[in-house]
RNA sequence: GACCAGUUAGCUCAGUUGGUAGAGCAUCUCCCUUUUAAGGAGAGGGUCCUGGGUUCGAGCCCCAGACUGGUCACCA
């Protein structure tokens, strides 16, 4: 491992430490009583407090230093000086362990008294410190003036991703993010659980990927020798547990897609999902418009929220368009009563892409996401969706053509999806194998499998019930006002960083000659390696298993070729 | 998958027709007892993403590749 000058004299460090007897990783409890935010918020003069955190600045000047601390709540000043901490005649506890041995980064505990400085800053006069964790890695640390400009920012979204922990510790504003992140998730919870729904888990390993159409990333079980497929969705587990009686379930869902990845798209994502027996996409719609209103106040305080140069307001209620009235409004063509070729042809008029292996509602749905879809920037209900596009919706009460079902639309992107469920099991049947049609048929966004063990309970009878899906990830992003799902995730997905291959002395001998002449002839280039018979074996053995050089048998013998 | 952009010190970034690789911060040494993005002075630190090519000579030009970002395509 290649070891830079800084991360060298951080290991000398360590060695000096461990050689004054001072373990850089102790064991013991350490006694914090306050929080950087405690400290400034109850603030006493002469208080005794303990704390601990990082230390992230220094400025020394002589025997005197201000450094400041950063915990989990924030910053404060901290004030270092040599005849405070060492009041006896041994100075080296500053002069030496404070001074030379201490790195910005390290975790570090202080028992000291609060004082305020001739500038007005509040701040910790050190008594006694304590080393709680040496860091080795300089961290990538950005400086803040006071009118909040930004130097030397750590800023490559690459670096960021990969080295979340590092993004965090220096970028406070990515830190807020998922604060607010887990804050929406408690108040949806808080929501579902005051109107009396349950929390429920249900499989995330499924045999039948269900509930969605998208392609799944399969996995394979041992002991029962079957494949497995990661969870595309819950939706029809938490209808089998509305069968079982439960009046509401939810479940926050870590759904899995084996699919692209950009802006808004990772293969793992969580959607929220949540069934209540006995209601209609109607009343789902209004609870939605509150759930929402709620949540945008638990997490910013107000139900306005910016994104991008759009600012939304989540005050209920939202309007509620249908989507013929969408398509009409925003086309001029009305596709009620129209046949599949009348609207195929409005759609090639509209400019819309159309080709032949689309049905009636795969072409209703093209045209609305291409030329309506982005028009609704603040929350609007689309309802009445084509019967074929939403294969586990119940009919529409007064149109067999349509189903009762609902988008919530924000910024133009959907957030929420919503149903009165499909409850007729015979009608659910006759769904699901139109869904094998029209994936025979070519369309990559049918359901390619029929879930027999749904349909038995279904059979037993599934009260009527309304069930509503939210795009979390999403949901997050329009509150926080970033434009990319990684933001939002700690760990967003990245392709693994190319691991640099290590090669001992004889390997990297013996590849430098393979360099110059590849292929070469198995038996000469063991002769010019020199190498004995073991080692020979060890190295080339060694090349292979990098995957740097390769061994091919043709009729005149063994080839060695760099690869 | 296509196109565009990027990759240089621990971090953020410069780098002139192609001619000895730079700055600020960080690091190290010395000085300094109330500072606040940065106290003063000095020093050290580089696989210029990788591999080829052109050239007397490449961070720079050409080709191929890797990774990342963006736009589009794909994606309930």
């Amino acid at each position: 491992m290649q070891l830079s000058e800084q991360e060298l004299v951080r290991r000398d460090k360590l060695a000096k430490l461990r050689a004054l007897g001072i373990n850089p990783y102790p064991a013991d409890l350490y006694p914090v009583n306050h929080t950087s935010k405690q400290v400034k918020d109850m603030y006493e003069d002469g208080k005794k407090v303990i704390i601990a955190g990082r230390l992230m600045s220094r400025r020394i000047q002589g025997s005197a230093s201000f450094a400041e601390l950063q915990d989990s709540a924030g910053r404060i000043q901290v004030y270092f000086n040599r005849d405070e901490i060492c009041t006896g005649e041994d100075k080296s506890k500053y002069n030496d362990i404070y001074k030379k041995l201490l790195d910005i980064g390290d975790f570090i505990g202080i028992e000291g008294e609060l004082f305020t400085t001739k500038v007005g800053e509040k701040t910790v006069m050190v008594k006694d410190f304590t080393l709680l964790s040496k860091s080795l890695k300089p961290l990538p640390l950005p400086k803040t003036d006071s009118e909040g400009n930004t130097f030397d920012e750590f800023n490559d979204p690459e670096l960021r991703y990969r080295q979340r922990y590092a993004d965090l510790v220096v970028n406070p504003n990515v830190k807020q993010v998922f604060v607010k992140r887990t804050k929406l998730f408690n108040a949806m919870r808080e929501f579902f659980n005051n109107s009396g729904y349950f929390e429920v888990e249900t499989p995330i390993l499924q045999p039948i990927p269900g509930g969605a159409a998208a392609r799944p990333f399969v996995t394979h079980h041992n002991s029962l020798d079957i494949p497995l497929y990661m969870r595309i969705a819950n939706e029809l587990y938490l209808k089998r547990l509305i069968v079982g009686g439960f009046d509401g379930v939810y479940e926050f869902s870590k759904n899995f897609r084996n699919e692209g990845m950009d802006r808004t798209h990772n293969p793992e994502f969580t959607a929220m999902e949540i069934y209540v027996s006995y209601k209609d996409y109607n009343w789902m719609m209004d609870f939605c418009e509150r759930l929402l209103e709620h949540c945008a106040m638990a997490v910013n305080g107000t139900t306005e929220a910016t994104f991008g140069t759009h600012k939304i307001d989540f005050k209920a209620p939202y309007a509620r368009v249908t989507m013929a009235d969408s398509i009409k409004h925003f086309t001029g063509f009305d596709i009620t009563g129209k046949s599949e070729a009348e609207i195929r042809q409005a759609a090639k008029d509209l400019g819309v892409e159309v080709d032949e292996t689309m049905g009636k509602g795969k072409l209703i749905d093209e045209i609305f996401g291409e030329k309506c879809e982005g028009n609704y920037i603040q929350p609007t209900f689309i309802t009445d969706y084509p019967k074929e596009m939403s294969p586990l919706c119940k009919e529409h009460r007064d149109n067999p053509e349509l189903t009762e079902r609902f988008e919530l639309m924000v910024c133009g992107k959907e957030i929420a999806n919503a149903y009165s469920e499909l409850n007729d099991p015979i009608d659910q049947r006759e769904r699901f194998e139109h869904q094998l049609k029209l994936a025979a048929k070519g369309d990559d966004e049918a359901t390619e499998f029929i879930d027999h063990d749904f349909l038995r309970a279904l059979e037993y009878g599934m009260p009527p019930t309304s069930g509503m899906g939210i795009g979390m990830d999403r949901l997050i992003m329009f509150l926080t006002n970033n434009q990319s799902i990684q933001e939002v995730l700690f760990f967003p997905q990245m392709r693994p960083e190319r691991k640099q291959v290590e090669m001992s002395e004889e390997e990297k001998a013996v590849f430098a000659i393979l360099k110059s002449n590849s292929p070469i002839d198995l038996n000469d280039l063991k002769a010019q390696s020199g190498l004995s018979n073991k080692k020979w074996d060890k190295t080339i053995k060694g090349l292979t298993g990098k995957k740097v050089a390769k061994v091919s048998k043709t009729d005149d013998g063994l080839h060695v070729e760099v690869l």
